[in-house]
DNA sequence: CAACAAATCAAACGATGACTTGAATATACC
DNA sequence: GGTATATTCAAGTCATCGTTTGATTTGTTG
């Protein structure tokens, strides 16, 4: 077999891997930050039997790694440019399969009404001092990296937050990714409550991908 | 099912598609230029029927369209980002399957001893005059897209315009991509004759993902 | 050492996908 | 209108993948 078949045949393991929409769940939950076994089976509503099945899949093809520690075993990807390629993915399947604008249609449609502020007029904004930005993800993946200055308030207790929150700047809210609802519905409660708010397009995995700052920890 | 779910299952839908070798060979060829169903089979050695059938799964999945003229069907890739796509994968498979690194060594071991050039050096290089840049892939290709300034010259008609080329540049060669092995049997010849020739890393795909300037025609 | 938890393994089922073959559909040219 | 050409369709075979189930390994804790 010629060089360049067996190349792409290796570069088809890498894409098979990519070929089921539960590993690519897997993945977008791992881009937030390193996770068990069972926590990923948990976000994703697998069992774990099928969700380990899967994370070796993963870490066969070479997009997955793991590592143990006590009891668990905790997976994160292997490489940042794997939210750059699921962006392309999305990106693609955005422009060019019917089905799923009709998806985001249905069930995104606030998405552009909530006038999403790009990467690069949030650094504008919170360097004239006119932005807050808030981190609305769970605190475990805040703190396993986030974007500087940005303050974590995850959406659940956001209620409790409102009355601590300065009502001059803007409010800027972001979460996992492009289909992610946290920052919809921060935005929306902040709305509600009469602050000026936006969310940020996209999430903190395609902040990173960009290789843009970002802090870890408390 | 939740709309998430419903968006991975589309986004897996594109990623099934690049999940063959045989795929993955098609869109590699179609990134150089448009082409009829036989002329994909035959540049990939699969049958009519079997290529016929693996273009319309990738145009099903929205990386392909589809064009009628006369007799003929022209596949095209759907959008410009997909070299970026395949580049992704091929960069992560590199990077992180073994096997990957074998084939490359084994094969491709001429690779970083020709000292390939960078995209913006080469842009400097030909605004200096010091570079000629020729394009070694058949013709047809070079006239769907080629860089601007660059002289077509197929490594198959190389020996006969040896004669005509300058002594006194650099010669750079580029051909279909990374793993495309045209420029590098045509800077060997050039500097078995004399020359000093190097070759572009990667090739026009590439080039025409970053959005660099494209001339078309002879 | 026993009891427990987390993850993996192994077997099995149904479902999906790849490739081949032969027939059928368009379109152009004589 | 008939015939040749390019492509697609349809059916069939074989292999692979996804998921579930229950047992097994590995490490921790009482």
């Amino acid at each position: 077999m010629s060089p360049k078949k067996q190349l792409f045949e290796q570069f088809a393991r890498v894409a098979k891997s990519l070929a089921s929409p539960n590993r690519l769940e897997l993945l977008e939950t791992m881009a937030q930050s390193e996770k068990s076994v069972d926590a990923l089976a948990q976000a994703t509503g697998m069992s774990v039997a099928n969700t380990s099945h899967h994370l070796q899949i993963l870490r066969d093809s070479g997009l997955a790694v793991s590592r143990k520690e006590g009891l668990q075993v905790f997976y994160r990807l292997s490489d940042d440019k794997i939210p750059t390629l699921m962006g392309c993915i999305s990106g693609i399947a955005e422009k060019h399969l019917a089905e799923v604008e009709r998806i985001v249609r249905e069930h995104f449609d606030t998405r552009d009404s909530l006038t999403p502020v790009g990467r690069d007029e949030l650094l504008d904004r919170v360097r004239g001092g006119e932005t807050m930005v808030i981190d609305v993800r769970p605190a475990n993946e805040y703190q396993a990296g986030h974007i500087p200055g940005a303050v974590n308030i995850p959406v659940d207790e956001l209620p409790q937050h409102l009355a601590t929150l300065p009502h001059g700047q803007e409010i800027v809210a972001y979460c996992r990714g492009p289909y992610c609802m946290l920052a919809y519905e921060a935005v929306a409660k902040l709305r509600e409550a009469g602050y000026q708010a936006r969310r940020l397009a996209d999430g903190f995995p395609e902040w990173k991908a960009e290789s843009r700052p970002v802090d870890r920890g408390a």
